[in-house]
DNA sequence: AAATAAATAGTAATGATTACTATTTATTTT
DNA sequence: AAAATAAATAGTAATCATTACTATTTATTT
């Protein structure tokens, strides 16, 4: 993959925040650094990130966030401030459905629905 | 809320397959018993139906899917055919969210992505 | 410095979902 | 049972996130 300062922006955007910021956000972002960049790039580039691991992408539902929290953690979502944060928790479901139903686990994502300590 | 056919149909529908429909297939489904059912139908109905607690909404990453399975369950989800099943996890984070974070939990959705035992 | 192929900007297209509106229909009132 | 009502519908247009397309630019190789 060629280098592009296009590319270096949108990673250095999607780690320099805790926020899980969508694609138009990323966008939004950028265009304060390149003014003219086109959203088609900012998606293209994302989905190269995600596919050279440097980014994952969480579903939030309707958007599509992404996250530069690379190691294996789940998240709250506060229903409230619709802030999603990141946590680990403790599990082994992995050998439990290999075991009852012979399937093999990839990944596990665990999201936690809730309120958050600034809205209980 | 008043009665219509089309809202009972759609629910008989969802209650009557395993296969986690999205709302294009309910279309589908649907319109071989009404046949010019309108798909903003299916969605305002399938809206109200998941308000009323009668049907739940899994984001399945791309499109939504309907569950007529309404209780506490998780879901295993195939990479290789991309089938969605219910299964339930024994866990408790509740507890533990609360202490750590102060967040009150709702709801917890696991999914666990990987190979269904037909792709192992 | 010229050649190349990958990446870009800008725009159009797509696909899922929602909004709008005139018409139909379930339910209530008379 | 007929008229009045308000909710639900069909059909269509609009929206929003994302993807596709294409001529141009630019990083890298020769």
């Amino acid at each position: 993959m060629r280098y592009s300062q296009q590319r270096e922006i949108i990673l250095n955007i999607i780690h320099s925040t805790e926020i899980h910021p969508t694609a138009d956000w990323v966008y939004s972002s950028a265009r304060t650094l390149i003014p003219n960049i086109s959203l088609g790039t900012v998606y293209r580039n994302l989905k190269q990130l995600e596919n050279d691991k440097l980014i994952a992408t969480i579903f939030d539902g309707t958007v599509v966030r992404y996250d530069s929290n690379m190691g294996k953690h789940d998240h709250l979502k506060c229903k409230i401030c619709d802030s999603l944060t990141d946590l680990t928790l403790d599990y082994d479901f992995k050998t439990t459905v290999k075991q009852k139903f012979n399937f093999i686990a990839d990944e596990i994502e665990i999201t936690i629905i809730g309120r958050c300590s600034k809205h209980n």
